[in-house]
DNA sequence: GACCTTCTCACCTACGTGTTAAGC
DNA sequence: TCGCTTAACACGTAGGTGAGAAGG
């Protein structure tokens, strides 16, 4: 029950339609280690959260935001001596199911006048439809920003996807890296830091 | 800046749309008592939530749901000897500001598969532009839904108030009765409700 | 003084984190 | 054993309550 993509690009009105990643570096700072994403039976957010900005629409036209998650490639992958390489037999994928971006539909104006944030998405392990992404672990994703046009005969389809925010699925960190990097710039995790800043702390007794 | 209502009835076509109150029960408690409200400087929830159901629009339209204040008389309220009685001069008052439901626009549909939950607007003493309802404390107000059709070329707009919803905004409750209610109700409030259960436990030492 | 408003507070709800140990 | 997944947990963020003292 993917997203069914009629054209993957706008018409010549439409062809001026922009959308920019927020955040690129800390994006990039994860990328650079092989980003992870837990995923969990319930549903785990992301971290970063996914932030794009968007022009070019019409504003008085009405549109909602999606967002997938396109299999990077058919493997499975395994975390081996410190690094991530590809195993077993690459199989097709097919996209996941798609996110609804909880202020959809609105009109063009309201996308554009600030950043649009995907911070409630949840990715899972299960289906359980709650609303949840499901992906497989230990494959590696990349999200992918869907605009559609909405109330019109012919709904017009834009699609943008972001290879800095390629991450693998997993049900646990493998690479500790990636985890001093979650709780250096996750507020929610902020009880790791402390404890962190504690032990590096000179100051004990 | 209060709504401008065009037309409080809506077209022909539009004569079914029904809009009924959830939660009768809860609201009619309240009001036997004369219910009260909250007001303070950043803004407070109401309690109860103004929660409606909505019939009769057309699934495929796009509206959006407004909720306002209407005062329902002009008078100043005290509350002397366990009881309300209205005082000084009574003023013409204006509606208060509107507050936007926050998933509008939408499509009929949405708005109809289940019932509308105004969870979210704070009731302020101040005029502060932090997106708070503005209402003068000491004076009785009456909550009122507007439903819009939008990306019409003639709005339509259809309103409805809830007589059982009525309640003077304070910024400390009057009537102890009314607290009590609140406390039973809310579970926000549950740090109070234990604190009465243990008073009123005969199992304490 | 009487009345109304404001602020701080303890105590909740609700839920987002990685950790850890157990399960398979 | 090994690799991966699950569930309970402590500890945060974020913010909604009325109480009570202080202010005007």
């Amino acid at each position: 029950s993917g997203l069914e993509v009629g054209s993957e690009k706008g018409d010549a009105l439409e062809r001026e339609i922009k959308v920019e990643l927020e955040e690129k570096e800390l994006w990039t700072n994860f990328k650079e280690l092989t980003n992870e994403m837990i995923v969990t039976k319930t549903g785990r957010r992301m971290f970063p959260v996914l932030k794009v900005s968007i022009s070019g629409l019409d504003p008085n036209s009405m549109y909602s935001i999606l967002l997938d998650f396109v299999a990077a490639d058919g493997n499975r992958w395994k975390y081996v001596n410190g690094e991530w390489i590809p195993g077993g037999k690459p199989e097709p994928q097919s996209p996941s199911c798609v996110y609804i971006h909880p202020q959809s539909p609105n009109f063009g104006a309201h996308w554009m006048k600030a950043a649009i944030t995907f911070s409630k998405v949840k990715l899972s392990n299960k289906m359980n439809g709650g609303g949840q992404i499901m992906l497989n672990s230990l494959h590696k994703y990349e999200p992918r920003v869907h605009i559609v046009k909405v109330g019109r005969p012919q709904k017009m389809i834009s699609s943008f996807s972001f290879p800095e925010t390629q991450f693998i699925a997993v049900t646990a960190y493998q690479n500790e890296e990636i985890t001093a990097l979650k709780i250096k710039h996750n507020p929610f995790a902020k009880a790791f830091l402390d404890a962190k800043e504690r032990c590096n702390s000179k100051d004990v007794l």
